[in-house]
DNA sequence: GTGAAAGCGCTAACAG
DNA sequence: CTGTTAGCGCTTTCAC
């Protein structure tokens, strides 16, 4: 029964102890809780020398406020939770990234869930959160098809959808410009003269690798195959089914996929793909069929890493603004959670960085 | 105050609503609270009609365990922190991943905090941390100087030290061998007939990047620097000054020390990076100064990642086992939670993976 | 300026 | 097999 501090020797946190509580501070400064956690808190009014006490008490002590208790009596816990693919994905550790420091700055802390992509992991994940009472929920979602953990009358928490939205779930959304972003670099390819063009799509809808659009894909994939299709289609030119292919999201399944569309007797000049994955999968293929890029096999791919300008050649890339999507998936969030308000879905703009992996073919037809 | 579900026609969780509590599931069962409890946790005796009544009425009401209350209760949060320097670095969100997998498998979610390797972040993540009451912290520690915030009597919480041991500081902590890794790869580089050998070391201790060693360095980058050393001694080569720099662990930096290296009228024909930043550097000085890699200078890095084996030459590593680290960070810590026992400081070997970037120069001298 | 007491939602010890 | 009740640690009226 003894578990408590019983003598002032024993002040400071040693090992085995518990954590002091308020009750304690109040003791050892002679006030009851209330007035300690009014010292402590700093509101309501307290005496100067009161706080003075107290303060004193508390540091002797090593205390420390229990904030499951006050989340308890509060309703709320400062927390938020985040459910993503893959944190060691490059796209997601930099949203992450953006998202934990953004939140710690206006005082919540991050709970993060990996669901590689699948819907069970990706309900299980919201269920589990959703114990745990946090304050709200940034979710890439892995399927536009199935979502019902998602909506308003299954979760009812402060949502905000990441890099990815869902017709039909008209919650606050961020996401960049994927269409437009497909475009230009289509647009470059063409100026520069190429017009087999192949397509490198990472999906998690699809095993391995396959020819097909799967039947659901997430809007990103989505948007930008369309904005492709758009941009040869503007140029009288059309997207051939045989240079498209949609991989698994690993580097493995995306070699594979690349051999399978530059293997061919008739190959595209240019390949577009869609991550890092896929432009690694690309360039091992290139390595594989002793083709080589920039020169037989121009490339463009989304995102940019460090070693994308390192390379030789260096990848031209579609540079999407990740930090501040994060950013902005965290800004959102924590008004709708303050404010209740939902916001206008927010798309930020990529911009194209031509380096040098594109070559000029004009002329050389 | 008719904040609560009054009318039948109001269940299934609507968007204002308050989530359903135990006593509306009891109610609704027509049972106490206590047999509610029983019959959803699973524990004790309850009728099998009287179960499967509670069972309906909680979903009837979609109703999710309050884990704040639950942990209140307990005094046991299932939470465990980590606290890192960068998420978005290579090596951590490998880690982390591992980590978040690892602790999910065993029913813990986690909470992660950035300090970009600087202690007073550090200490105030530990502290907000500590508040929330979580059952333990992996940190990886900035400092092996400053490390109060984790001793014993400031920190009653179990701990497992990730990547970085401290002298001084006896607790859990799991690390690569990353003096053996540092050996393996300078004798390599020396069987090839590399005698002439720099060092491109990231450390948080430094600004921009110097040639001297930092006082304070992490023991990951004091071992690698330490068994490179001894492999040159025993071999009765020196490093040279001239050829080590220590650089701020991001690229921009790393770019300027390799620079710095490989500028020199004479330079190393062989150079050691310790991660993916420095070899991102090391590449960029290579193409500035016009040098070609694994012909002008050989590279060996510490770690590993899908472009190493894709570039051209395929770059060789030292692979660390850093999935397993984070698995078995996890397994120190929550066997510490649940015994208090502490085990042996665990070492995992990290293996050297010869690509293509070490040129053979016997006999060429 | 300070204290007494209620209560956040849950669980477990104890009765029945 | 089921109900009653105390209490986890904190905050916050409401009195004094």
């Amino acid at each position: 029964m003894s578990r408590r501090v019983e003598k002032v020797e024993d002040l400071g946190g040693k090992p085995g102890e518990k954590a002091a509580r308020l009750i304690e501070v109040a003791n050892l400064a002679n006030v009851s809780r209330a007035t300690a956690a009014r010292a402590l808190g700093g509101y309501g009014r307290v005496n100067e020398d009161t706080r003075r006490r107290v303060t004193v008490a508390a540091s002797a002590l090593n205390y420390r406020t229990n904030e499951v208790a006050r989340a308890m009596r509060h309703g709320r816990t400062s927390t938020i939770g985040v459910v993503i693919a893959d944190i060691s994905n490059s796209f997601f550790n930099s949203a992450i990234r953006a998202i934990i420091d953004t939140a710690a700055h206006v005082g919540y802390q991050v709970l993060v869930i990996n669901t590689d992509d699948e819907v069970e992991r990706e309900i299980e994940a919201v269920r589990v959160l959703t114990e745990k009472r946090v304050d709200g929920l940034i979710v890439a979602p892995s399927s536009p098809a199935r979502y019902q953990h998602l909506a308003a009358d299954h979760l009812a928490l402060p949502l905000v959808l990441l890099d990815r939205r869902i017709p039909g779930l008209p919650v606050d959304t961020v996401t960049t410009d994927d269409r437009r972003g497909a475009i230009e670099a289509i647009d470059l390819l063409i100026a520069r003269g190429h017009t087999k063009i192949g397509l490198l799509v990472a999906s998690a809808a699809v095993r391995n690798y396959s020819r097909n659009q799967p039947e659901f894909v997430v809007s990103t994939t989505q948007d930008r195959v369309a904005g492709a299709r758009f941009a040869m289609a503007r140029s009288g030119l059309a997207l051939r089914d045989a240079w498209v292919r949609y991989s698994e999201g690993n580097v493995t399944s995306a070699t594979e996929a690349a051999v399978s569309i530059l293997g061919q007797k008739s190959r595209p000049t240019a390949v577009l793909t869609t991550n890092e994955e896929m432009a690694c999968g690309l360039l091992a293929a290139c390595r594989q069929l002793n083709l080589l890029i920039g020169k037989d096999v121009s490339l463009i791919s989304f995102d940019d890493w460090p070693w994308a300008s390192v390379f030789a050649p260096a990848i031209s890339v579609v540079k999407r603004p990740i930090y501040d999507l994060g950013k902005a998936a965290v800004t959102q969030l924590v008004l709708q959670i303050k404010t209740g308000a939902t916001g206008k879905p927010i798309e930020l703009p990529s911009r194209l960085i031509d380096r040098e992996s594109v070559l000029d073919v004009k002329g050389k037809k």
